[in-house]
DNA sequence: CACTAGCTAGACCAGTCGGTCTAGAGCAAC
DNA sequence: GTTGCTCTAGACCGACTGGTCTAGCTAGTG
């Protein structure tokens, strides 16, 4: 077709986009900071992103969501129980490793509900799919639709609520209890 | 001393900002933003707040720390379960009027911390108090001090969590729940 | 080779940002 | 009166924002 790194550079604007969004928030971060960790001018980016910074949000959340959903379908664990335990601890450990730059799910995003409709729908969806799959792992274990779903809420709020927590004090135990606390809430009683 | 209206101009201000900063995050809104509101100038704002917008900041995540714990320390129930379920369902009735304008805590100003020490301060400190008031109402219940500061942090990440789903998702029912799990956590057992 | 398409490169723009500064209104003390 | 202090009022500033645009590099194709 074309180049040899087709699509590498809009990959870099990615990454670094999220990991800059996730740290500082959507409005505190620039383009002009994504380009220059992404190391790629302005023309490249609007090359590979049209719509803009909106469109690089949008595909960021999309990203959060679809690497957490493949963490799901990669855990070998038995119950919703042992696999939120187990996912939530690589999230932990991630989040101590960049020294809680990082959010866990969307919370740097919701508040741009008042200023980006797209931002806003990509975020519900988003959340949506996180409970979607989480309500559908527990049906799996034998729990009632109704009571899954319930369940799944609990446990994504306690995630992102204990995530928020945990960096605003800069301290990981927060976050790990937090995880032990949802994945308590997921099993089937 | 001087003049009638003394301090009006400055918690007009202080007001709007709070509004605001909770709506579309503290990044997100504009000193323009904040004096159009409260209908002011901006060299009334700098005359009120000499250290500019971060100085504005730090006194509205204060604000609604005392306006929280002012909630807490109204309540006349017997329990904490019973408490937090009192203050949560206040809470749940701003959220639905404001249309969820208003994030439960702080989650509009945790991401700041990476831009600003003095917000990063406040927010961790706000947290802190929130976290000691809960703790301390359940040692009152008999729990013992290391399990009422875990169920206190689990609450007020449950409650965090819960009001930002229910932001992005606009739908009160999820912070209503979250309100509910929450207070049950708090009970003696 | 010429031609085209994908992509890079960054100058440039209008608008907005937070912040500073000076002028003066209003009131109290003398 | 006049002086002095608090506070209002908004013009003004440099820096930076997201976004546009044109030029050119590179590689694939005939």
């Amino acid at each position: 077709m074309s180049n040899v790194d087709n699509s590498d550079t809009r990959s870099r604007i990615l990454q670094a986009a999220q990991r800059l969004f996730r740290k500082r928030g959507y409005h505190a971060t620039g383009l002009s900071d994504i380009l220059e960790m992404a190391q790629a001018p302005k023309g490249s980016m609007y090359h590979h992103f049209p719509a803009g910074k909106e469109e690089i949000g949008v595909y960021v959340i999309q990203n959060i969501t679809a690497g957490l959903l493949d963490l799901f379908a990669q855990s070998r664990a038995r119950s919703t129980q042992a696999m939120v335990q187990q996912v939530g601890e690589q999230l932990v450990v991630v989040a101590e490793k960049t020294q809680f730059e990082i959010c866990a799910l969307y919370s740097a995003f919701v508040a741009e509900r008042k200023t980006s409709p797209l931002l806003g729908e990509a975020v519900a969806t988003a959340y949506g799919q996180m409970l979607d799959a989480l309500q559908a792992r527990m049906v799996q274990d034998g729990i009632t639709s109704r009571v899954a779903k319930e369940k799944a809420q609990m446990a994504v709020a306690l995630l992102e609520g204990g995530s928020l927590l945990a960096q605003a004090r800069q301290d990981a135990s927060l976050f790990r209890a937090a995880v032990k606390q949802a994945a308590l809430i997921c099993r089937a009683d």
